[in-house]
RNA sequence: GCGGAAAUAGCUCAGUCGGUAGAGCAUCAGUUUCCCAAACUGAAGGCCGCGGGUUCGAAUCCCGUUUUCCGCUCCA
């Protein structure tokens, strides 16, 4: 990272707190780890991007529905997705090599070794006695076991192990009033399995034909061993999902025009392409036939923004099996190679997963532009948001020249009629171009000043952001003039 | 989780040898009435992250802890 992106990065930090975009959680009590707030205008902006992604993926596809499911969901959700297994390995750290290891495959090698050498007591000992260890979920029991057998890191060849932790991303609670083994439920760490397990009520009530898809923005919870890089990685964060159900066969065709829809999406708001990038993944997990990210260029290098996954039908297969309800569409069109109907099956999924609190934080990066205006005369700078009008906190925002002569009360009857359809804000305190700094650090488009000629022509003079320059307008088209350019036509058409 | 660094006003940061805290910007009120950070006057804002210890005395030294950042690690 160079000193200036580093620099960069910090800064956008700092304006994001002292213009009320996102504060730490609990501040004044010390914070809580890998939690953000989002302020009065991060929470505009959000909803803003939110409003964009719904819009493009709902509205203007006519076989995409959207869901709210709810984040408690019923514990075997997670064992038929493989979350309770997949992630809650008992993990042990060697302190010199500084690497992690499941504890349970450091004895399982050991065994092995064991009964190489013919030691098979040993063998059948230790494998009694780790077996015991796993059942009782006794963690110090495992590390005591590494110890007695003497195992060593491979690496470094040493026996300084850290306690043996229990990893798991799931964060847990009771329901109920009584707290008892059956009733722990999780907070849910991805929203997709919402969409899974109402995939046939959906497409029952909505009477969806294949291919459909399900989208839905939530919050989802993972309890990560560790959290940096701001609002990067979150233990609380925001998702926007969409599931789209295919028929068998034809996964990698919707795969890929997902890839491309999805980039699209992101390059409309203005964004350089060269920041975007896909990146394939070469080791898939266990439910994946395909899968690529979308990653952007932060200061501190790509990361990933969205994910598009090719998920076969391992997830409604999964669910099939846990639940016992059949999870297969049917499907009555004909198949031109054997002229029958495809019939029934259980659908593809091709997943387009994109993370809203990056998608935010990739905005505000790209936005922030420390803007220098020196002339000969004097030194001169901004703090400029170049927002795309449609994501802008406040839309427009209203001065009178001056707080008096009749100003403030016309100025607040132009704000009065155009804040039923704008976010705009009303500004008397300190000289004008103090007042149109104040919004550029915001990101507002437009400002709009009434002066003394107002009062005579019903004109104002509206000032544009990104290129400081002013014109005349009468008060009238201010309608049309914010409205043409916070259109989410501008970004959909 | 390991190693390193940091935490002082809303933001960015000073703070000497251990002697009870400052600046710039921002904020608020007033004067001024001006189209791109104007000026002037005034005000508010800090248990120096938190908890211990050493000391007559701690923002400063020591220990712990929380949070943040960097590297490694992790990310079904």
């Amino acid at each position: 990272m160079s000193k200036s992106t580093d620099e960069l990065f910090k800064n956008v930090i700092s304006h994001a707190k002292e213009y009320g975009f996102v504060f730490q959680s609990s501040e004044i009590y010390d914070g809580l780890s890998a939690v953000y707030d989002y302020g009065q205008n991060g929470s505009e902006l959000k909803n803003n991007i939110k409003t964009y992604w719904w819009k493009a993926m709902v509205q203007m596809h006519e076989n995409i529905v959207g869901i709210d499911s709810a984040i408690f969901m019923h514990p075997t959700i997670w064992k038929a997705s493989g979350h309770v297994d997949g992630f809650s390995d008992p993990m042990i750290d060697n302190k010199d090599s500084k690497k992690r290891y499941r504890a349970d495959q450091l004895l399982e090698d050991k065994i092995e070794r064991y009964s190489k050498d013919g030691k098979t007591e040993k063998a059948e000992k230790l494998q009694y006695d780790m077996d015991e260890a796993l059942k009782g979920e006794n963690l110090a029991r495992l590390r005591e076991l590494i110890i007695e057998h003497e195992i060593a890191d491979p690496i470094s060849g040493t026996r300084n192990w850290t306690e043996v932790r229990q990893f798991n991303l799931m964060f847990s609670t009771q329901m109920g009033a009584i707290a008892d083994e059956a009733d722990v439920v999780y907070l849910r760490p991805e929203t997709a399995q919402g969409i899974f397990v109402n995939y046939l009520n959906v497409q029952k009530s909505g009477r969806m034909k294949i291919p459909f898809g399900i989208a839905q923005i939530g919050k989802a919870f993972r309890n990560e061993v560790i959290a940096r890089q701001f609002i990067i990685r979150m233990r609380e964060f925001e998702q926007m999902e969409m599931q789209y159900f295919v028929r068998p066969g034809t996964q990698r065709e919707w795969f890929d025009k997902w890839k491309e829809t999805r980039l699209k999406w992101h390059l409309a708001l203005g964004t350089a392409p060269e920041k975007y990038r896909y990146h394939e993944h070469t080791k898939l997990a266990f439910y994946a036939d395909a899968a690529y990210d979308i990653e952007f260029e932060f200061p501190f290098g790509f990361k990933e923004v969205e994910g598009i996954h090719s998920r076969t039908n391992y997830d409604l297969s999964q669910h099939q099996k846990f639940s016992n309800k059949k999870m297969q569409y049917f499907d009555p069109e004909v198949d031109p190679e054997t002229g029958k109907p495809y019939g029934n099956y259980i659908p593809y999924v091709i997943e387009t997963s994109i993370g809203l609190d990056r998608m935010f934080l990739l905005t505000m990066i790209n936005a922030y532009e420390e803007e220098d205006l020196s002339t000969e005369e004097k030194q001169d700078s901004r703090v400029v948001l170049r927002l795309h009008p449609c994501l802008a906190p406040v839309k427009a925002a209203i001065f009178p020249l001056i707080k008096k002569d009749g100003l403030p009360e016309k100025a607040r009857q132009i704000m009065d009629r155009l804040k039923v359809d704008f976010n705009l804000q009303y500004e008397e305190k300190d000289a004008i171009g103090k007042r149109y700094r104040r919004q550029d650090a915001i990101g507002t488009p437009f400002c709009i000043t009434v002066d003394h000629q107002t009062l005579e022509d019903d004109t104002v003079t509206i000032r544009y952001r990104d290129t400081m320059q002013q014109e005349r307008v009468a008060v009238a088209d201010l309608d049309k003039i914010i409205g043409d350019k916070v259109s989410w036509k501008n970004l959909l058409s």
